[in-house]
DNA sequence: TCAGCTGTGTATCTTTTGATACCGTGTGGA
DNA sequence: TCCACACGGTATCAAAAGATACACAGCTGA
């Protein structure tokens, strides 16, 4: 078992023994639960986070739907945040935990002094948004081009790999969500598939063939 | 008639004296005619642009069809570019002029000094990563909520306000590739709402009412 | 144990969008 | 002048997705 120190030393990419020194000093280490809100719409952001194990789901709401940002997972951070935070804005989006998760954060108010201090960081900062983008347009084409099977396989697919299980816990409800769809028509798609022999379909699971 | 130093000189979110030298040391104005291709998919990015006058078109290639991902106006620096840049990653995106423009463009190697030294720069990348975002994320909104219709009003409105007149010139095939669409739909639409008087059409414009 | 909630299956209907095809009508250049 | 080509209108058909409604099963807490 993993002590959250044991967590901090993996962040291998900051070596600037310097920086490590900050991180250890302004760092505080905190768990959540499931279901924990970590930020709000409208909140200003006062601590950045970087994610040692878990995951945060970041959305935006509008109205009675939502959009689905990207995850944060060990290692990362939440650009959104990010930006928020060194801009002083209020954040626009929701941040919750959707298991068992270790923060590493930061007092906000860091973050600048950091990017010109420290390349490492800089590069850090450079590659998530990076990565968020490329993310964010990944999804993008998803909606524009695929159907919504295709994305609905997709989707257990991936995550059948990053939990490295066949069968993937999670209600039609919940995946239409993730999909940006509604409840009867993933439960049709799902149906269909199940009748294709690619899936079976469980209370609450779904188990991949 | 501005020259191009008359330009230059408005970048006034850069004030260190020092960064400016620089800026014009290494920075050489380029001129485009609409049409001329920045970049395309799979090339390097040597140099990194900064509008001066002009906009360019960035958008990705898929199979026959494009996703349109922003554009690139005056003072501001492309994302793309500037992350391939940073990374020496072939650029993903192709860049293409759509009207008469100046370009400052300096040498990538200088962007991650650039980073640490300056912080005007530094902020001036977050600012253009953060708004990228946003901007996806707004037509990722509008494709998953709103129908076409209601995109095609919101493109003209914008695209009238943006150029200041009640005239958008636009063809039918060009704004459906736009909105990631097709011809018939687009013109079926349009039709539509010229029956509905909020619009007049013309061969190649679009007159809002 | 029973009420109530969550999760799922399914039918029906409508709307939206896309695909295809065909036909005009300007327009600019040879 | 004439032809090729870009532009636009429209009809028809099909597919995809959403909305609504209803039924029923499993689980959970009072």
């Amino acid at each position: 078992m993993d002590t959250a120190n044991d967590l901090f030393k993996k962040l291998t990419f900051f070596p600037e023994p310097e920086f490590r020194e900050e991180l250890l000093k302004h760092g505080q280490v905190v768990s959540f639960n499931k279901g924990d809100v970590i930020v709000k719409d409208g909140q200003y952001v006062k601590f950045l986070p970087i994610v040692l194990k878990g995951a945060i789901r970041v959305f935006q709401q509008k109205e009675d739907r939502e959009i689905l940002l990207y995850y944060v997972k060990a290692e990362e951070t939440c650009t959104m945040s990010l930006a928020a935070a060194y801009f002083n804005n209020k954040s626009t989006s929701h941040g919750v935990v959707t298991e068992p998760t270790e923060l590493l954060i930061f007092p906000s108010s860091l973050i600048d002094q950091w990017q010109l201090k420290y390349p490492s960081w800089n590069k850090y900062v450079m590659h998530m948004f990076r990565r968020r983008y490329d993310e964010l347009i990944n999804s993008f084409e998803g909606i524009v081009f695929d159907h919504i099977p295709h994305r609905v396989l997709e989707y257990l697919k991936r995550k059948g790999l990053d939990e490295n299980t066949k069968t993937v816990h999670i209600s039609h409800e919940h995946l239409a969500r993730e999909l940006g769809s509604t409840r009867v028509v993933i439960s049709r798609i799902l149906k269909q598939f199940e009748r294709d022999k690619k899936i079976k379909l469980f209370r609450g699971a779904i188990e991949l063939l």
